[in-house]
DNA sequence: ATTAACTTGTGAATGAATTCACAAAGAACC
DNA sequence: GGTTCTTTGTGAATTCATTCACAAGTTAAT
């Protein structure tokens, strides 16, 4: 399949959230201009989007709610459950185990790790912190699909080595690091010094 | 001033974290080419983005790490104390108010804002706790630079709404919504479960 | 002083993403 | 059934971002 931008991905991810809300309302059809309006973009933008899937609609009518949200939904993988576990069990990994989103969306929250004593064996939230020297152990293709990275940044690089040599396929990182990994290792960096100093920025250059 | 890419502003970012961790090690030069394996990217690319701002180096040599640490502070706005307040007071504003990165990267915490009775007038962390009414009083452009919106997605573009009616001119957004804000003010999103659902794709897509 | 080895800065070329613009198809009304 | 109004899907055009490629400047060695 044609390589689709990362910017398509989460815009789908988007239009999902939205769909998901005019459903709950009870709405049966929606325009890409509606779904752009939203979206804050553009309705050619919402049907190129969807163009590089196939072609979802109907003409001088627009788009079946239901069955867009669940093509969207095949699209973009959420047809299964995706398993998860938590590198760190600091502030960060604390915060995340509460995060209902993980749930809401499919995602199962395996463990919790961490090298403090102190932490193994007790659970937060009901999820249960392990001693990261098991990571080898448990981080296996078969057991968790995704790892998320929530230790301190000196530390990142030395952990996903460890989840990649596991096995581990896709990482979601918070520590405030470039990671170097395999190119069939998907990274997606969450890093909020990073867009403090794009607002910085924005209100240096406009403010 | 020419506009600036969104993903340009995000890798001096960067360049800048690396020239720290450089500067901290002793290092007095750096060339595009290092800068750009650290950073994941290619030196043309270092050297373009910084080229939109001036030529900082020398031919032969490489860039002056302090220097060239003192220029992207200039340029992306942290020469001066940020005032950020933080508008939900829940489980995402408490790991917040705990994160070192603010204070660390000269953001100022002033207080934290909530509807709940329970929480208003205790503090986290050192940082007040106000009542959510006070928003107005509070949030006037001398006051404060930054909001933080932490609040659930129902909840989040109501509360936008009183920022920027306020004076805010930039908001980072971690609720799971799409904010509707005037052109002057710059909105940044922290959106977890998108970054997931990108995981997710990924994986269905080449897993 | 000359040569060899580096490295920057930047136009030009390429590649990628977005927007335009319109034919085609369905819906609504009379 | 015909006319009008909507809205999709998509090539083409445009805009935006990245990469190429090389002249020009600097250092280091002999």
């Amino acid at each position: 399949m044609k390589r689709i931008a990362d910017s398509t991905v989460r815009r789908l991810s988007a239009y999902l959230r939205f769909l998901e809300d005019f459903e709950g309302r009870g709405l049966k059809t929606i325009s890409s201009d509606e779904l752009a309006r939203r979206g804050g973009t553009t309705s050619a933008q919402v049907r190129k989007d969807l163009s590089f899937f196939g072609s979802f609609g109907k003409r001088g009518l627009g788009y079946s709610v239901p069955e867009l949200a669940g093509r969207l939904r095949e699209i973009l993988g959420l047809g299964r459950k995706w398993k998860i576990i938590i590198v760190g069990a600091g502030k960060i990994g604390a915060a995340l185990v509460q995060y209902r989103g993980f749930k809401q969306r499919g995602f199962q929250i395996l463990a919790a790790y961490d090298n403090d004593s102190a932490k193994i064996g007790k659970t937060m939230d009901g999820i249960p912190i392990r001693d990261i020297s098991l990571l080898e152990k448990d981080a296996n293709k078969e057991a968790a699909d995704i790892a998320v990275l929530a230790v301190p940044g000196d530390h990142a690089q030395t952990q996903v080595n460890r989840l990649v040599a596991a096995g581990i396929k896709a990482v979601l990182n918070f520590a405030p690091a470039q990671l170097q990994v395999p190119s069939d290792v998907t990274v997606k960096n969450v890093n909020m010094a990073m867009e403090l100093e794009g607002l910085s920025y924005a209100l240096s250059n406009r403010g």
